[in-house]
RNA sequence: GCCGGAGUAGCUCAGAUGGUUAGAGCGGGCGUUUCAUACGCGCUAGGUCGGGGGUUCGAUUCCCUCCUCCGGCACCA
């Protein structure tokens, strides 16, 4: 019997569930459930990540023992997905018995195998943070490399013991891998940019810290902890328990890891290695990374400072969860970026949820209802060019949703799905039973039979085809055509076509409607409830497509209040030295004089426009408060102001007038 | 800069190993049915398939080049 042992990653549990975890664990439910349907024995496993030196500080600063942090963070994790409709099989922990044996027996095979080595972590450590830094990330001054965050203080070069996995030893066989197992990784532009980057060189790893505390030790060595990357990978492999036990032996190796692009390199570069390392065949290493993309809300990317970080469970309280399920899986193309907006989804659910599909089967139930009555016998035989039509399309529909799934892209295998709902509304139409039904003849009752059993048997397959997606949905149409529930069982595909039209209108149930429609009082409602603001709630204005027009007629961004300018901290500064970001084009690497202590470090894409030289000793003006990001792994920490020309390289600043003091607030 | 990916109707995307009228959904417009949650169904988008050049009887689909956007360029999760 075909298996199937599919995983999430680990959820790192100084963050809570949003909606970025709770996409990837929705997908990997669905796909489980699919594979569930088809009766493999399926094994899908998700849990929580919880070492490493920012658990450890994360719970210092709560003032909580680190176990009892990790407990309840790791609880809320466990307690977000039920509410989704997710069943997970398993859940890890790698503060687990189970985990921490079988991660340090990875370890000392590894170890045993030579590809574990004591050294000398070398790095540049900031004693204020308590971190290591690489060069690129530090600000570069005259006075020296300093800290990129906090304090600011110069940071010094350190040594400190360390080991190391020879991650260098496998560039050629993971290279022969990636070419022998095509597959391996998903979509194939992840898999190029996976295989030119071990084509660039592999440079072994530290995979060991003395510095903190707050993880799995080393076999023989308690100084050291393990590095998150061998103790975190591992738990797909320890959950199965120790090599050799009925699970292992059932399920390894796994068949899909969904990861998000973020840790593509961990789980298709490393994570093999260290199995290489172990002495794991080729045959005996997971199947297939398949990557993921992001999510933006509303058109945004999703960031506690613009307060948009959407919590699953309250859409899953205000929508269901079927609903939340079914749009992630629908409007997103798995394995791209995608866009969660509450507008579209409310769309999408009224036309798709509420006109196309509850709509069906309430018209369905209501003509049984009128025409047949409850337990009354449906006759065969008067099955005509359009009941063949729409078995084939059924047909249709039921292989396109299994290659689908076996490609893992749910919004195709519900596409296909949904072809077929409209086929069978339009089915409806063109059969007209209600005509029928006043001929009074025989024929056209022996139409009406066939009309009514034709159509419930496309609701029954329907409610299958669904099921990976909307278990709940599925339950309550199969309800009302008086049916049970979807049990899937091992070694039973329910994926296979049976056209059976039933014989009799028994059971049948015109129940409330599945999926009410959202108007505009309802939709109000739920934005209050979610507390969304107007703007939200009003459609989006069309991003404007980059033209030839002139920059001058784009559309002006949304309406804003003085208090949200009044957030805005701009400030005059000077530029006291500058040069190109290696490897950019664009950017700039100033260093901004704002009136503080030390110069602050602005990378800016004004490198088209604006030489190094050309620009220090000027005046700029900066956005003072602005989150700090990296680009091109160069701390920014705000951005100089500058008008859009007709091109990258006609940018023109903007200054004060006349020189003002550094750090003169602009208003 | 180097390496990848992408640019198809207002929006989101399909698609073609080169070939008669380039597709779907949504939105907009028009029409129509009545069984239904004012739902369904039909018609409608006149899109230089990013620009230019080439190969070819013929290219949106192959090649070259340019533009724009996105991702990657390591021990950062």
């Amino acid at each position: 019997m075909a298996r199937y042992y599919l995983t999430t990653p680990i959820y790192y549990v100084n963050d809570v569930p949003h909606l970025g975890t709770a996409y990837t664990t929705i997908v990997a439910d669905a796909l489980a459930r699919y594979h569930r349907l088809r009766g493999h024995d399926t094994r899908f496993l998700t849990g929580t990540d919880e070492h490493g030196q920012k658990i450890e500080e994360a719970a210092a600063a709560k003032g909580v023992e680190v176990k009892a942090f990790v407990d309840a963070a790791s609880a809320a994790f466990r307690a977000a997905w039920p509410p989704l409709n997710i069943e997970n099989d398993d859940f890890v922990r790698t503060t687990e018995r189970r985990h921490i044996e079988v991660v340090q027996d990875l370890w000392r095979k590894c170890q045993e195998n030579g590809f574990i080595y004591e050294g000398t972590y070398e790095g540049l450590y900031c004693v204020g943070c308590e971190g290591y830094y690489t060069e690129k990330e530090l600000t570069q001054t005259p006075a020296g490399m300093l800290c990129p965050l906090g304090t600011h203080k110069p940071v010094e070069r350190v040594k400190e013991p360390s080991f190391f996995f020879k991650l260098s030893a496998f560039e050629k066989r993971l290279l022969d891998f990636y070419e022998k197992n095509p597959g391996f990784v998903s979509p194939e532009s992840r898999r190029n940019e996976v295989m030119s980057f071990v084509k660039g060189g592999l440079q072994d790893l530290s995979v060991s810290r003395t510095s903190f505390k707050w993880g799995i030790p080393v076999p023989g060595n308690e100084k050291h902890v393990m590095y998150v990357w061998f103790d975190a990978l591992t738990n797909y492999l320890s959950a199965l328990g120790a090599p050799g036990s009925s699970l292992h032996s059932r399920f390894w190796p796994p068949d899909v890891h969904l990861v998000g692009k973020d840790i593509l390199r961990f789980h298709t570069i490393y994570w093999p290695a260290f199995l290489m390392a172990a002495g794991y065949a080729d045959a005996e290493l997971p199947r297939k990374v398949f990557v993921h993309g992001w999510l933006t809300i509303n058109g945004q990317k999703m960031s506690k400072s613009l307060r948009n970080v959407v919590e699953p469970i309250k859409l899953a309280e205000v929508f269901g969860a079927d609903v939340v399920r079914f749009y992630l899986l629908r409007e997103v193309a798995f394995g791209q970026d995608g866009d969660f907006s509450h507008a579209q989804l409310i769309n999408r659910y009224n036309s798709e949820l509420a006109d196309s599909l509850g709509n069906l089967l309430n018209r369905t139930l209501g003509l049984c209802q009128k025409l047949r009555p409850s337990g009354a016998a449906l006759a065969r035989g008067a099955e005509g060019e359009l009941e063949q039509k729409l078995a084939e399309q059924a047909r249709t529909a039921l292989l396109g949703s299994i290659a689908s799934w076996d490609e893992i892209a749910p919004h195709r295998a519900i596409d296909s799905t949904w072809v077929l709902i409209r086929a069978a509304n339009k089915y409806i139409d063109e059969s007209a039973p209600w005509a029928e039904a006043k001929k009074a003849s025989p024929e056209g009752t022996a139409r009406v039979d066939a009309i009514l059993a034709t159509a419930l048997e496309t609701l029954r397959w329907i409610s299958v085809l669904i099921w990976p997606v909307m278990p709940d949905v599925s339950t309550k149409i199969r309800q009302q055509l008086g049916m049970s529930a979807i049990a899937p069982k091992q070694g039973e595909d329910v994926l296979v076509m049976h056209w059976e039209p039933r014989s009799d209108t028994s059971g049948l149930a015109v129940g409330t409607p599945v999926f009410p429609k959202i108007d505009a009082d309802r939709q109000a409602e739920i934005f209050t409830a979610l507390g969304l603001s107007e703007v939200v709630a009003e459609k989006a204005p069309e991003p404007v497509k980059p033209g030839k027009q002139p920059r001058a007629v784009i559309e002006p961004a949304s309406e804003i209040t003085y208090e949200d300018f009044a957030k805005l901290d701009l400030r005059v500064g000077r530029v006291v030295s500058c040069e190109r970001v290696p490897k950019s084009d664009k950017l700039l690497k100033c260093m901004i004089d704002l009136g503080e202590p030390t110069p602050r470090q602005v990378v800016a894409g004004i490198g088209k426009s604006f030489t190094p030289e050309g620009l220090v000793g000027k005046q700029v003006t900066v956005v003072f408060n602005l989150k700090p990001a990296k680009l091109m792994g160069q701390e920014s920490r705000g951005m100089i102001l500058a008008a859009a020309g007709e091109s990258e390289a006609d940018l023109a600043l903007i200054a004060p007038e006349k020189d003002r003091p550094v750090g003169t607030r602009v208003k």
